[in-house]
DNA sequence: CTGAAAGCGCTAACAG
DNA sequence: CTGTTAGCGCTTTCAG
């Protein structure tokens, strides 16, 4: 065996040493910069060696000598998003892979601030996109010191001074009432959840709410929580009422699942009694009866509009500091409403 | 402003440089090595310069000159999780911290092999933690060179050389199996789906067979497909027999809520006419009526089981290289069956 | 406590 | 095309 003695990791050097040949070279095979040009016979030597040798350059190595990183730091959300998660993700890897780019995902979800800042500067990330919440000021600018090329944020409201992908939760709920609308409904209510995802349902109620407004239209809010009982209640109460809401927009999908379940459970249909739309288009919502129609998110205008952010960055161009985009939603009509 | 002119990340020598101290009494400071005392006010004048410059130090320049790191890398699954996915990474992250060690998600989820170790060896981690699936030996090998010290697999099926967490899908199939038997049943039906988690049923399926037979009960396999037709296809066909099973194992959860949906679209009832167990025990099984019943794995298990091995590890015990662990689920029983 | 100095693995000039 | 060399930011040793 040609390998070194040493329980060390491989380095160029031995890569260049087996290969007979300078560490410049090695380099030059691995890297193909511009302007270097190496005899096929020469890089078939090294890149042998290299399998030989079972190396990995090093990328804090690389990196430190190099000034820049091919690392997109991805802190994950401390919002939980199920199924959405995944998919954006692989969108945004393949996005970056087109550019030699690589998505690292930063395991802690809830430090945030200058703590957060730090800990993601520690790694000398190229670009870092982070949920807005997580940003201050001051680890905008711990970022900033550090060298990372492009900070993005993405959430519920734009980030002063960060390009942001703002998801319009507002108009999701303005979305649901007007397709309901749109289907003859007149008196409708809203599903607003507490707990951690009452930030999100504010917002969703607060476009319904809003839409409904605009139409004339009667909406109700009815805030729950995220269990069972809550639901059936808010079921036993309509069918106490004498004139209940024909339609519900229960602002998210597990609460359209769960408002479905229990309307059945008490006799009522779907959609004929009661329709029902729910929100974020989750995969369970094509395999139910009723199939459920739900006000989804473009995930892949998020991944692509970062990587785009990132190529004109990539290509020299300014870094623009208020270059907001706007992310809507759109109705995914299916039997439930 | 203390701040230095330059456009560059603030260094070790800039925070000496403000503090009024040398370099190495910054590095005592902020690593607090044993044997290394540092005044009080001098430890301030320092914290305080960091503050100031918004510094970070270099993570890539500490592991290279230190020669390890604070990483323990998770390639992203390549089998889809869903909720487990987030669960698992918060419960690990959790027990990460307390050994001052970091969790980074790597992006890609599709290489493997040779050439996902060589991207993961780039960055020099502590330790990896990675499906089995994408593991070689070519690939073990390759990290173990790049001086990653610890190496854990999980999955289906033990790796070889590598300790694995493995998840016992046979037993998931067995336990909804004899619980439905407990439950008086002696013909059953389990679902098998076809696509990305075929082998995943499959498993499920051959513990399921295996513990029907051992209690001399009938146990019918259905292969069906991801989508809403095939199950409503299934229950047609129940339909038309004379005597139908009177319990499903549905396979995962997804599948139990559909057949759950058909069945009752057919005019049939859970549990009453059909009892259906799902496996994973996502959120939404708490959420619908009946309740469903499920058999979920313990990724409690998982998260801290492979954060106990590191702090063996850490500790300077050798490494172990064939200490596998198995995963085993458990019924959770609600409603549905 | 400080200062000087070595060196981790790599890339990019630059000189052959 | 190849070899030499400086130095990225940091930790650690050693002698004050």
């Amino acid at each position: 065996m040609t390998l070194p003695e040493s329980g060390k990791p491989p380095t160029s050097a031995d890569v260049a040493r087996v290969a007979g040949v300078s560490r410049s070279t090695v380099s030059y095979v691995l890297n193909s910069p511009p302007g270097a040009r190496v005899s096929a016979e020469t890089r078939e030597r090294v890149l042998k060696a290299v399998r030989e040798l079972g190396y990995a350059p090093s990328a804090p190595a690389r990196s430190l000598r190099s000034g820049n990183s091919d690392v997109v730091l991805f802190p994950l959300p401390l919002q939980p998003m199920g199924q959405l998660l995944e998919q954006f993700i692989d969108e945004f890897t393949e996005a970056l892979r087109r550019q030699d780019l690589n998505l690292l995902i930063h395991g802690d979800r809830y430090a945030r601030g200058v703590d957060a800042a730090r800990a993601w500067a520690a790694l000398r990330p190229l670009a870092v996109m982070a949920e807005a919440a997580r940003l201050t000021d001051g680890g905008v600018e711990v970022l900033r010191r550090a060298g990372v090329r492009a900070i993005f944020a993405w959430g519920r409201e734009e980030h002063p001074g960060v390009p942001t992908a703002i998801f319009d939760n507002r108009d999701t709920g303005a979305q649901a009432i007007r397709h309901l609308i749109s289907r003859g409904h007149r008196k409708m209510a809203c599903l607003v959840p507490s707990g951690p995802l009452a930030g999100l349902g504010q917002e969703r109620w607060e476009g319904a709410r809003t839409a409904a407004e605009d139409a004339g239209c009667s909406l109700e809010r009815v805030d729950v929580g995220y269990i069972r009982e809550d639901i059936l209640a808010v079921v036993r109460g309509w069918q106490q009422q004498t004139d209940p809401p024909t339609a519900v927009f229960a602002g998210n999908d597990d609460f359209a699942l769960m408002i479905i379940s229990a309307l059945r459970e008490c006799g009522w249909t779907v959609p004929g009694d009661m329709a029902v739309v729910g929100a974020d288009d989750l995969p369970f919502c094509d395999l139910v009866w009723p199939r459920l129609t739900s006000v989804a998110m473009h995930t892949r205008t998020m991944g692509s509009g970062a990587a785009d952010a990132l190529t004109s960055l990539m290509a020299g161009k300014p870094y623009k500091h208020r270059n907001h985009m706007v992310v809507h939603p759109r109705v995914v009509v299916r039997e439930s409403g």
